[in-house]
DNA sequence: AATCAAATTGAATAGGCTTCAACTGTTACG
DNA sequence: CGTAACAGTTGAAGCCTATTCAATTTGATT
């Protein structure tokens, strides 16, 4: 039994598992998700370089010292809330997908959920790049593997379009997949400094979306099928009551 | 007499006007060059963050403090940058495609260019997202104009290929700009970070640079007139060639 | 040569990230 | 209960870098 770690609070006493979250782990736990709200607040309001360390540990409730016992640096804090932020969009859009029938539908729903969600939190999808400094060994990074799982949802549906006969032709994916993520980013970045009422906003959204999956599915909306067409409406209709605030 | 502005070496002596390019004004420009040049220099080499006035002076040969007779504060001098980055871009893009002929063979053009341009000075143009933080007031920023300038030359072509036929449909052009530029933007950091030899790289944006012109004109390579794949297989070689160094 | 504005300098200032020695509250154990 | 051990916390101090500015140099003008 030589050299044997000392393991103390993790396994736990066995009963109670799910009430008595008190114990010392939940409270870091509990701790190290305020400091990533508080990031996120931070983040999205000043943006990375306004931003101080000071302002996050002040909104989070801690001492200044304290974040640095969850996160290296404020490099890595940010990273931390990009990579909240991205575990929160994978579920959303699974889930989306999930309740979707059809393929052009479910790639109506993914495109609208995606450029909606970064035009909402524009402020931390545009830390990313300043984030991933070192391409070298990119792979290593948490945010590849969460981008990777992210994207992989896109993948996937254009694989199952292909076996279902709904995608023609035989692209590569990974060529779709940059015109499909790059256009939605790109239009979010245009719409956003050209068009300042919500409502061009939201033609601008949909010009981009139709024309983008039909791009892609072949067909375009007015020759879909008319349960097609209900779908995409409801697609849209949703969307625009999440922006209402619902 | 009261309060005339001085004027001293605007209004110039009137004769010899550009022999003595020894004058103060000259030599200011000249340094201005040089600043801007040093700063392209560790910004490409350090990123935004890690880039330091005190290197961007010692490059450039002058005191810390001159630079803030140039640019305001950093931000001004990565503006600096990135302006005279888009320049340069515009000007070669209107060169190379008033020498193609055909709406295929110019846009064929214009995405490569786009693309290696973009995947050579990467680092300036991952600055940009830091830059132009306040996004209310962006219409009157330098880069906004530079920045239509340049997007106006893929504006132009997709008018002119409507207007002879090549190109169908008519979708609004700022949706196409989006899938476009879009396309590109993300496609070169993919590459860059998925494919680490040059080799893959090119075969990146082979594949990409093909599906996105044939999304938009139409027909797709191969059904394309002989004129059409020989002036895109000169294309692909002159682009091949600059990336040797050539 | 004298004068004046423009341009340059670099040391001083200010502000923010990061470190770390001291402190606090919790857990384990007799 | 008392107490040892320790994870977690604190905030003041150190360091680094953007930015300022009073003094100086440079070059044009008369």
């Amino acid at each position: 039994m030589a050299s044997e770690p000392v393991e103390t609070t993790n396994m736990a006493t066995g009963s109670d598992a799910m009430s008595s979250s008190n114990t010392r782990q939940s409270r870091v736990r509990k701790r190290e998700g305020a400091i990533i709200s508080a990031g996120r607040s931070v983040f999205t309001t000043y943006g990375y370089a306004k931003a101080t360390m000071a302002m996050i540990a002040r909104e989070a409730g801690v001492a200044d010292g304290t974040l640095y016992t969850y996160f290296d640096n404020k490099d890595a804090l940010a990273r931390g809330v990009v990579a909240d932020y991205y575990a929160r969009l994978t579920g959303t859009a699974k889930e989306g997908v999930d309740t979707r029938r059809t393929t052009r539908t479910r790639l109506d729903f993914l495109a609208r959920h995606h450029i909606t969600s970064i035009m909402e939190e524009r402020g931390i999808v545009e830390m990313l790049p300043l984030l991933s400094s070192n391409l070298s060994d990119y792979s290593k990074d948490e945010l590849y593997g969460l981008n990777k799982t992210y994207v992989a949802v896109f993948d996937g549906l254009i694989r199952e379009g292909r076996a279902s006969g709904d995608i023609p032709g035989d692209a590569d994916v990974a060529v779709l997949r940059d015109i499909f993520f790059g256009a939605l980013d790109y239009g979010a970045r245009s719409s956003l400094l050209r068009s300042s009422r919500q409502g061009a906003r939201n033609a601008d959204i949909t010009r981009l979306v139709d024309r983008l999956v039909s791009m892609i599915v072949g067909t375009n909306t007015s020759t879909g099928s008319l349960a097609d067409r209900l779908e995409a409406v409801v697609n849209r209709v949703e969307t625009a009551l999440k922006e209402v605030g619902n």
